[in-house]
DNA sequence: CAAAAATGCGGTAACGTTTGCGCAAACAGC
DNA sequence: GCTGTTTGCGCAAACGTTACCGCATTTTTG
């Protein structure tokens, strides 16, 4: 009951504190018999080990910080799930912190999370470039990145190609491509994937690309669903099958139930094809560009617990391909 | 830069550490120019206290440890981010931990936190009394409780109500209930949403509630859906207007999904009712039993820091109330 | 069998912080 | 002007570990 250190396990066995150290880390010189008495009343008294005292002689917890938008979004979530999981598996504990994009509180996380409490980040998405005072812990990159310097760490999905994948496939369905973003054409994912979009959509003989922009963010497209189906009704009178590529999931599926509410045929009239693969769209059977996001959190983990090990890291850049789910709405 | 510790504030000052110390964290005695000129020089040269140390000397790093099944379930993601908001508005931080159900995991990540490394535990949902080694770490518990003493705190929904409502809405609408649940029945939350059922449907003049064990989990219940299929055209025939209250979100949507390719028209011939109100839910219009989860994780925040800081806490039992979110399901 | 090497263990400093105690100087009261 | 109180600050211990170093004792070597 009363045993809490070291100490005590010394005194109990007999042995000094050094020695019980050795034995319990498995590091330097005893006996097998040392070894077994000292195991064993370790374990009679539930002796465990004070975390804490050792970070602060070693000068880490091992604790790895991730800094996230929204734990509540799918495709967030999965991420996170996987950054975890990898590193628990390397003894490593995780803190998560739902930073809301907001840059106010990213900040407080980062000043907190920077003394010495954890031993790199992870941060998906950021608003903005990170406070420098930061510039010393070891950070990798989700999605975006800061323009800091150019070895930051970055891991991103293939969005140039998975525009150019979800537009071709429109195109060869017999649709008339139309893009549907949202506010965030800012965010270099987005670029990407408007760029391929367009690139692509004039390659295939197209020359005026059609891209609406909901100025909204995803989950408050409903706030101009009249003006995009005025425009979505405009085309479909001059085009026999329209094709919407949608940023996301999100704005995918309430695209797909405002259509059907419209009296609109998906996929007759109206193709959509989402992007992230999230659950919402499996359960809709939405047509959708999926994020590998095992992959992209594989790749950002080990890649972190490389940067911690003072390995040389070749790449900056990391791309995790995407891949076509076809369901039933293209 | 080489600005590391409070020893390099009191070399740089002029003052002792111990001064240093306490003007930083405003404690004891000390003069307003000895004040300024040492923040002054902190601030000057980012000075970031040492959160391990102060642990060490405190016996405490203010972090909370939350073991939830799996992050990516939108129920219980809402619940772990509003947990983690709440701590880190008291200044805490929190270690997520995905458990996957799995009593070993559970067990690994109970053993890495017990020592010394957070101050008190959030469990959701585990699988089986938690092991009795980590007796001594402060825990609330969400959904269901291990029947550990009689003083454990948990927080969970009313389930019970919950099936009430379900029931007597499908009920009031005409339908034959039936209730649909997955292989979880040891569950305390199922047991009460079965007999909630159970019970109101009794009331209602039903003397043999039928109720269908999907004995799978919900993500495999499309391995039975001939089976479950079969049984509701059967009794389609024997009824005019069906009523499936399920078990939850996830079995709700796939039926409807299945219903529909089934040529089944809902909620004409067959009425939907979920539980949870996920993302989903919303996504599909279907009518649920909305689990209120920012209560939940507020009222177990706050229990936790109450046991935390010595206060009493009265209750042991703390059961959140559930409301119907009527949909097109229904 | 002497010298050299290996083994087993303990003493102790250090990690960075907080905090009780004590002491000198300044200030107050009468 | 003497006593009593307050103020400002420093010393040093302590939190629980780990790891360097050193010292017997034992084992190996030639």
């Amino acid at each position: 009951m009363a045993v809490k250190s070291i100490k005590d396990i010394a005194r109990l066995s007999g042995f000094s504190v050094s020695t019980v150290s050795r034995v319990l880390n498995n590091t330097g010189r005893f006996s097998d018999q040392t070894r077994d008495k000292i195991i064993k009343i370790a374990k009679e008294n539930h002796y465990s080990q004070n975390i804490i005292a050792k970070g602060m002689r070693k000068g880490s917890l091992a604790i790895i910080g991730i800094l996230v938008p929204d734990i509540t979004n799918a495709y967030y979530a999965a991420i996170v799930k996987k950054c975890e999981q990898y590193f628990f598996e390397k003894d490593y504990l995780t803190i998560v912190c739902n930073t809301e994009r907001n840059a106010e509180i990213e900040e407080k996380y980062i000043a907190k999370l920077s003394n010495h409490i954890v031993d790199g980040l992870v941060v998906i998405s950021t608003q903005r470039a990170i406070s420098k005072n930061r510039a010393d812990l070891p950070t990798v990159f989700i999605d975006r990145s800061p323009k800091l310097s150019n070895n930051t760490i970055t891991a991103s999905s293939d969005n140039y190609a998975g525009a150019v994948i979800a537009a071709n496939h429109l195109v060869d369905r017999g649709c008339y491509p139309i893009m549907l973003t949202n506010k965030n054409n800012e965010f270099s994912s987005n670029k990407s994937r408007i760029l391929g979009f367009t690139q692509t959509v004039k390659s295939r003989g197209i020359n005026k690309p059609i891209i609406i922009n909901s100025k909204t963010n995803s989950d408050e497209i409903y706030l101009v669903k009249d003006k995009i189906f005025k425009q979505i009704k405009k085309l479909l009178k001059e085009h026999q099958k329209l094709g919407i590529f949608a940023i996301n999931d999100n704005v995918a599926s309430y695209i797909y139930q405002a259509a059907i509410g419209e009296g609109i045929r998906v996929p007759e009239q109206l193709s959509i094809v989402g992007f992230d693969d999230t659950p919402v769209a499996s359960k809709l059977q939405l047509t959708t560009i999926r994020q590998n996001t095992s992959e992209i959190a594989r790749v950002s983990s080990t890649n972190l617990l490389k940067i911690l090990k003072r390995e040389d890291i070749l790449e900056h850049k990391f791309t995790i391909p995407v891949s076509l789910v076809k369901r039933k709405t293209t």
